[in-house]
DNA sequence: TTGAAAGCGCTAACAA
DNA sequence: TTGTTAGCGCTTTCAA
């Protein structure tokens, strides 16, 4: 904070353009005169501006990543693994969460390209396409994590919900399970909607009808699954079976369940999504390898930092998996499914 | 990214330092020229360069948090209330984490330092004092969290971890158990340290022994709680109640018995630390006040940024609450305790 | 091998 | 009310 590259310069008896040079490594200074100013840097702890050497350079050595909310697991990991690619690069991570909110996106992004970050991961809203435009407009470097993102013209990394959420309803049909619900997430999450597009495919496979009052929307996490918990548990007619949006959604139907001196798989049979560790619940769940998605977003965008600014874009898929637990509830054994 | 401030002044015939003035909305700006101004930038859609403008005003518009893991839902509250304040300042926070290791601890500091973040709030190993000197000299205003930090000179905010401890340890005595063990944190951690103080303050208050053999060490997530777990299992002379160093160590310890066979409380009472939300398992924990502690530490940071550089240092206590569930087992019915 | 000077995009006196 | 100018702390030609 108090000194800078002209003080050293001096200090040193040099001029800044060699400060400069040994503080980049670049070759051609002698080893003597390197030393001198290495140990002048160390006695007077001298940190470079990162914002002069940024401004000057075009570069932050920062990205952003603007998420729904890092208290869910899910987003937690994902930002774990971008930060490990991210400190590999030397670049630091700047955090920015939206709860879903689409104002707060695009007020967030306009903040980040300010900053002049260089590159951003983001989950957005399916249908934020301004704000979409604007960043490309902008040339800043961008991956969108969990949809597809080649009609946007982006990289783009999403897990195969639709193909996860399939699964999920077979098995509580091959189960005996008829009266399926489902609990989406937000309206505009891109990843509900191909859960439920997963599900309905299941039903019309299976000649299911699907049935409104089992359907319940805008739940995203705990205390959302808790309170339509109590809806179900107040319904006439109840599903046998709910598959949730994610595991903290599945956690709240159940913690209400057993409040409600009701228990799983008993009462209700649960299926959950993102398989998140910290579930001691047996839960059934399809599990999503959200740590691997976000090292390869941040591998793709790290790609279109450095070099390739217009090389293809890419489209990442990962597979989900279906954990089965014990929170479904057989409802007749069957010998031919 | 393409356009600057001269770019505008030139698009409309004004020179950079009226742009300025309306880009800050300083006083004195004709408001015909005002509304020019606004108009072109609207329409060309520019955004000014941050870095240059933190160059110029010694100021990043950025805070830094340095926190052990987000993945734990404690960090990820304190994280969610940070931004709160922040975003309520126009500021961008910066998320690093340190898994415990002082050597990362150093780096992020250092590289935080270079970005020339206006403030930084930080969790760091008990015994890393040459950060926070380095981290003092770079005059950068900082609140130290979870320690007590007035003997550090700085302003901090933390649990009254002790009485927590304490308190969890005499329900423990109460409810008839004898052979309590804890599983602690990682070592330099000065949560993990000073419950153990309270439950040693506990252990003398009722005369029990301390017993090495019902000490866990180094456990600070789910997957080290699982181990944990396993390890008490083949123990021939277990605790009957075991104090874990959060609730993840908790439900990792709930997890092994679980997969065992064993069942939560009936062989072994168990009592966490945080009263996370996601927790299904009606698990008796301390509740600390976690999001009003990022809050707080928030506040006192901008307090300085804004304002007294020189104001006497804070230090603010949060209290603990016992939060009786499900997960401990009454040994034996007394009439007075 | 080192130095001088211009420039990155903005702000802030001071002048006009 | 607006413009001129110097400067923030660094990088980077180009000369020496």
């Amino acid at each position: 904070m108090k000194f800078t590259i002209s003080d050293i310069a001096k200090m040193t008896g040099l001029s800044k353009s060699t400060i400069s040079a040994v503080l980049n490594s670049r070759p051609g200074v002698n080893a003597q005169t390197k030393r001198r100013v290495l140990e002048v840097i160390e006695r007077v702890n001298y940190i470079p501006n990162e914002m002069a050497r940024g401004l000057s350079n075009r570069n932050s050595a920062t990205i952003g990543i603007i998420a729904r909310d890092v208290t869910n697991p899910f987003y937690a990991k994902i930002f774990r693994a971008v930060e490990k690619v991210a400190d590999h690069h030397s670049y630091s991570v700047l955090l920015s969460n939206t709860d879903g909110d689409m104002e707060r996106e695009s007020r967030l992004l306009k903040s980040l390209i300010g900053k002049r970050v260089d590159g951003i991961i983001l989950d957005l809203n399916e249908d934020n396409l301004e704000s979409i435009l604007e960043l490309k407009k902008s040339k800043i470097p961008f991956v969108v994590f969990g949809t597809n993102g080649l009609k946007l013209q982006a990289d783009c990394v999403y897990a195969n919900d639709t193909k996860g959420a399939f699964e999920a309803t077979e098995y509580l049909i091959q189960q005996g399970h008829r009266k399926i619900g489902y609990v989406s997430g937000q309206k505009n999450s891109i990843y509900s909607r191909h859960r439920m597009d997963g599900i309905k495919d299941a039903f019309l496979k299976h000649d299911i009808a699907y049935n409104g009052t089992y359907m319940f929307e805008e739940a995203k996490n705990l205390e959302d699954g808790y309170q339509v918990g109590q809806r179900l548990l107040q319904l006439q007619d109840r599903p046998t079976a709910v598959i949730a949006y994610n595991d903290l959604v599945a956690a709240g139907i159940i913690k209400a369940f057993t409040a409600a001196g009701r228990s799983i798989p008993q009462d209700l049979s649960v299926v959950g999504f993102d398989d998140i560790d910290m579930m001691v619940f047996p839960l059934t769940t399809v599990s999503i390898p959200v740590y691997e998605m976000g090292e390869q977003a941040a591998m793709l965008l790290f790609d279109r930092i450095h070099g390739n600014e217009d090389k293809p874009y890419a489209s990442i898929t990962m597979d989900t998996k279906l954990i089965v637990r014990d929170s479904v509830r057989p409802l007749h054994l069957q010998s031919n499914p």
